[in-house]
DNA sequence: CCAACTATATCGCATTACGATAATTCTCAA
DNA sequence: TTGAGAATTATCGTAATGCGATATAGTTGG
């Protein structure tokens, strides 16, 4: 049987808001980086979800999943990556109604620049995520 | 001096994208519950800020930097819970120019709820979340 | 072979953060 | 004291974006 769970005091409000506020931090941390190479926030999580899948496997459903987006809308971002060179779009031979996404050179690139910065930071906010985070049960 | 960081592998871009991805089911989960009672995810945050602070010290300013948008967006944010009847918009007693932030019964029966659940699922990804951190050096 | 399903695309709309600008209020040096 | 400049919040028009509703093409099982 379930157990009401214990009230919340002013600590617990006070870790979700630090917790909050530092994923904000990140966020913004990294909507600044994407927008200095001419990206939003959504392209460049496209461009790595993609690219942290194997060669010729992603597509906008899988975009789409990733991202915790509506297909249709996962669509048209690609539409964006696509007027900008950055994604090339090719039927999937066995099944043609798939939309298989290959990054462009110039997206590699961008996702290159961008990738190491972010991984700096991870590392960098590490150990305040750790702490926040076991400020939690 | 520097030295150019290590170049980055299929396994970094495979990191950085579950990290990535995690985040946004958090984000993903957040917005449902938030749009559940109603609120946007800016909404729930800002309120959960002023919760987290000190009575009667929470300004438009004080959201501002805790959610990292310019005060006028702030100012626009407060406009609408405002008129959600969420928060009491008062002038500072020791600076008139300021705007403290007081938070309604409504508010925080809502925030209750909410913070209910946020902490539950944040133990439910905690070791997820530390799994992924664990994969940056 | 056709009905149901899957994958992607199109269109109009509502939301929201921003830039530019403005109105108060405060601070501090002359 | 008295401005000049800074700080704080507010207003207005704009651009971007994800969604609902809908449509089209392709696939699959009976």
């Amino acid at each position: 049987m379930s157990r009401r769970s214990a009230p919340l005091h002013d600590s617990d409000y006070a870790a979700l808001a630090d917790f909050r506020a530092a994923l904000r931090g990140f966020t913004a941390f990294s909507e600044t980086k994407a927008a200095e190479v001419g990206l939003t926030p959504r392209q460049h999580q496209a461009l790595l979800a993609i690219r942290g899948k194997a060669p010729g496997q992603a597509t906008i459903g899988y975009v789409a999943e990733r991202l915790i987006l509506k297909p249709h809308s996962a669509s048209e971002l690609v539409d964006r990556l696509d007027a900008m060179g950055l994604i090339i779009r090719q039927t999937a031979a066995g099944d043609r109604r798939k939309t298989i996404l290959v990054l462009t050179n110039q997206a590699n690139a961008l996702l290159a620049a961008l990738s190491a910065s972010h991984r700096e930071e991870i590392r960098r906010l590490k150990p305040l995520l750790l702490d926040l985070l076991n400020r939690f049960g």
